[in-house]
DNA sequence: CTGTTAGCGCTTTCAG
DNA sequence: CTGAAAGCGCTAACAG
């Protein structure tokens, strides 16, 4: 049962030549020319042994160990940009990379803990991913692993991938304003306090930039504008529920998926129909919009492409600096009818 | 900037002792007694020099790496799950340990990668978890590294942490008995095919298996059986759109939150108020249930706390054989009232 | 064109 | 009680 492990050396006995000649054959470098029949021994050999190499060996002479290291704030634990593991662990996959996934939970003190442990381990690279983009704070580090900055941005590191915010806020009026409407349209949950500058939260003010140009450049405007801090479903039902009072709007614009399912409730409560009576439209395509009826149709966060950018971009070792833009990807469901 | 790493040599020449010394001192071996200014020096040294240890060398020396795989289906992509790897991460990382990330989609080839990515890597031990609790299948392994199935069994691996269905069933049946719940309790989405013994998904016929058995213990009977398949939001809608048609059940107990969602939905185009109406109890605690209005009351897939024992049985190295039943935990939210 | 040899950084006997 | 030396499995110089 416990099997002794296979090494090079033991293939390189059963094939008749020095482990050398095995190593060089077996990681298939070109620089010189053995015997074809060398090659076949030895491929021959490893497959009857099962021959494994074995990654610490090798990550000591070569400093290598096709292992990158994934340093999320709460996206491993939580539901939430969970798109970003999914392309960053194929794309790692089809590079013939494995992910090491570490969360920091915003806390210092577990993200120097976190670098500490990777490069410990000698990750060829690090992926610090964010569930809301915004620039970083991030302790420093005095190695020179390759790091790139997933959904965020930090001066300490020069090369990020973000959503193209911007894109994505004209894309949502874009869909109101081809189905024909003109007025009657609510933002919700536009923050005011971003707008001032009193946040520092860059992505949130681009979608924001995006909506608003997009608004003046197709000749319309809001009839009002629900401000809220909060964008869980809860503050989308009490802000809905409130406005509805005395107002009846014929189209929705929702800063998140989530605000939107609040919306979608006092809507219901109030006796007014989706899309026939009240058109909505949001941002991020969160799994909550296709669970809805009808379907929410939104401008998705572009995750998965990120998540593999950021792969993609980490082991290309010329890019030494860039940041890259990711389109948003409307997503059309139910909920847009035409005006009137 | 591109610092050399420091390596034990260097600690040890400047404590001015040889490097065996340094080693036994920093890894804290209590087998041979150095003086204590030897200590001393030796992690002032370390200190000084911000010496971080080579784990790939450790490695190589030791056979331990302190890292774990975690082999998933689909948990690390998808929002499923995702209490079971909040509960592994956070214990792996008590213990000083690192978990790598691999997703196999549910398919052989890729199980067959993973495993051998993981093994290739040294791994102190494999964890193999599943969204869905069930027997599984495994390519066979060579090696005889150290495993767990997390949320599934496989006859290679003696070691198993499942949800204990069976007292789950019993508690969600107990809440509906104890606010006094007499008749008109329909069951949504029991799997007539998975009592006959067609599927063989063993946790599920657990989870029915205790509901039945609290319900005759009670005195209690269903007045309806919506079976179904389907355990999603759609299904749960339709189901329930239907029922409504000709009846009026007092409370429910759905198999799950998704089916429970979309009955939720039903109920709230068909007038009848929860918990007022009618009283809805489900199954997982998915994050779905806080989101709704009233909350859902749940009985909750214990998932980080069987994350959590996962690698505490992994890495406690004296369990060869184990199967570990966590109870599951009732949320109580708003969707109970009592019987008239 | 092939094989011998010297380490990568660390732990652990085994002499001193 | 301490230090020198061997070697984990592998790769990359360098001789043959």
């Amino acid at each position: 049962m416990s099997k002794k492990r296979v090494t090079l050396a033991d293939v390189a006995r059963l094939a008749g030549l020095s482990t050398s000649a095995a190593s060089m054959i077996l990681t298939g470098r070109p620089d010189t020319r053995l015997s074809p029949e060398a090659h076949a021994k030895v491929h021959e050999a490893a497959a009857t042994l099962g021959y494994r190499p074995n990654m610490a060996a090798r990550a000591l002479r070569t400093d290598k160990t096709r292992t990158l290291a994934f340093i999320s704030d709460h996206i491993a634990t939580t539901r939430y940009g969970n798109g970003l593991i999914r392309g960053a662990l194929a794309a790692s996959e089809e590079a013939g990379h494995v992910l090491m996934m570490l969360e920091t939970y915003g806390d210092p003190a577990h993200e120097t803990r976190a670098i500490d442990a990777a490069i410990d381990r000698q990750v060829d690279g690090i992926i610090f991913a964010f569930v809301r983009s915004r620039e970083v704070f991030l302790p420093s580090i005095t190695s020179n692993v390759r790091m790139v900055m997933l959904n965020g941005t930090n001066r300490q590191c020069p090369i990020a991938i973000l959503p193209d915010e911007y894109q994505g806020g004209c894309e949502a009026v874009s869909l109101l304003a081809d189905a024909n409407f003109t007025d009657g349209i609510v933002l919700l949950g536009h923050n005011a306090e971003v707008e001032e500058g009193l946040f520092r939260s860059g992505t949130i003010l681009s979608r924001l930039n995006g909506i608003r140009s997009e608004m003046v450049s197709r000749g319309l405007g809001f009839v009002d504008e629900l401000s809220s801090w909060n964008w869980e479903p809860e503050n989308g039902y009490k802000l809905m529920k409130k406005y509805l009072k005395n107002s009846r709007p014929k189209a929705l614009l929702c800063m998140n998926d989530r605000l939107a399912f609040g919306a979608y409730q006092a809507l219901s409560e109030a006796g007014l129909k989706i899309p026939e009576d009240v058109s909505v439209v949001s941002f991020d395509n969160d799994e909550i919009a296709a669970y809805l009826r009808p379907g929410l149709t939104t401008i998705g966060l572009p995750h998965e492409a990120m998540g593999r950018e950021a792969v993609r971009v980490l082991l290309d070792e010329k890019i030494v600096e860039s940041e890259t833009l990711v389109a948003m990807e409307p997503m059309i469901r139910g909920s847009v009818g035409g005006a009137d």
